[in-house]
DNA sequence: CCCTCACTACCAGATGGTCTAGCATTGCGC
DNA sequence: GCGCAATGCTAGACCATCTGGTAGTGAGGG
């Protein structure tokens, strides 16, 4: 933290100006960054016709093909949160698509493997390889203390939100705190 | 990916592997960032009892408030990419959940203002105040110099995301770049 | 051996949020 | 005053999800 000079007995922190102003800075831009992220991740599951869910669930597929393992409609489910039902149903759609197969279990006469297909993996390297290696070139640019101080508000921003259980705030600060800013609620 | 050392006179990043492990470090620090974001608005969604769609709508309809706003059905469902049905019925849950009202417009009489109400206001200050003003001591916190270097990261990473058009990559650097940090399909 | 219980994937029906198409009311330019 | 635009709503459909239930298979105990 670093509200430094005065801080006056109320407990709750009053950033100074220049502070203050360094905040809202460093806030807007994160908040910039997330929308603008947002809506690459919109324009690509647009481009490839797909749903989030689908999306994710060919992320998951390629990223376990290329770690040598081999998941099954239940693995799939679970990593996604969804049940079984919407699990069979994803799974049809990513087939018709032509997103992945179907093939049967090595041992397992229940189960079934799902596999991803050549072109899927194509289609992602094709929409998204580009702009990681630049952002890859963007992140090694950094200097050392500039990465540090990148990942370490990162970390801090990251643990703030995994922190907060939704306590109440102190209230009549009302409209200090929540605008232009605002975590999006 | 990383075609390390050997790109002399490139005037692009010269030692590659501290800079590409520095890059993978920081890339990682804002996937779990964003990782950690997402998860924190499911949570108040879920806490909240609704879905993306309504709780943008909040959003918007406070900060309109906020800033003394009037906005009727038509700039909300063009704000949030909706069609006017859909529009509808989003303002009537909205409505039953207690989060917003219809009142007439002032002057034209086919139009509506829909105003969030005072709880809806408290109660997203409840969920996000504490955390917000958080996120804010944290950003505050940044030397002079750490505060320009996140916003110049944030803001290029942004540049980078907006620039990109889905263009065709290399090819050939497989299994290279995918690896842990991909940007998450 | 076979009986039972767990597991895997799937099917059937319901729900929720979105869409397109069309309509009633009102505003406004000619 | 008339015709066109704009606003919000209704009707009917679609799609992804859910819950509950079912057929086939695996594994272990009488």
């Amino acid at each position: 933290m670093a509200q430094q000079r005065s801080r006056p007995s109320s407990g709750y922190w009053y950033a100074p100006e220049p502070d203050r102003e360094r905040g809202l800075n460093v806030l807007n831009a994160l908040r910039d960054y997330r929308s603008a992220e947002t809506a690459m991740r919109r324009r690509t599951r647009e481009s490839m016709g797909m749903n989030e869910t689908d999306m994710l669930a060919v992320r998951f597929l390629l990223q376990a093909e290329q770690a040598g393992e081999r998941i099954g409609p239940k693995d799939l489910g679970t990593k996604l949160g969804i049940s079984s039902a919407s699990t069979t149903t994803l799974i049809d759609r990513l087939v018709a698509s032509g997103h992945a197969r179907r093939e049967d279990h090595p041992t397992d006469r229940r189960a079934l493997v799902i596999r991803p297909t050549t072109g899927s993996d194509a289609e992602v390297r094709a929409t998204l390889g580009g702009m990681h290696a630049r952002m890859m070139a963007v992140a090694a640019s950094l200097s050392d203390g500039d990465a540090r101080a990148v990942i370490d508000f990162l970390t801090r921003m990251r643990e703030v939100l995994d922190q907060d259980e939704h306590q109440i705030p102190p209230a009549g600060t009302s409209s200090g705190a929540a605008e232009g800013t605002g975590p999006s609620v």
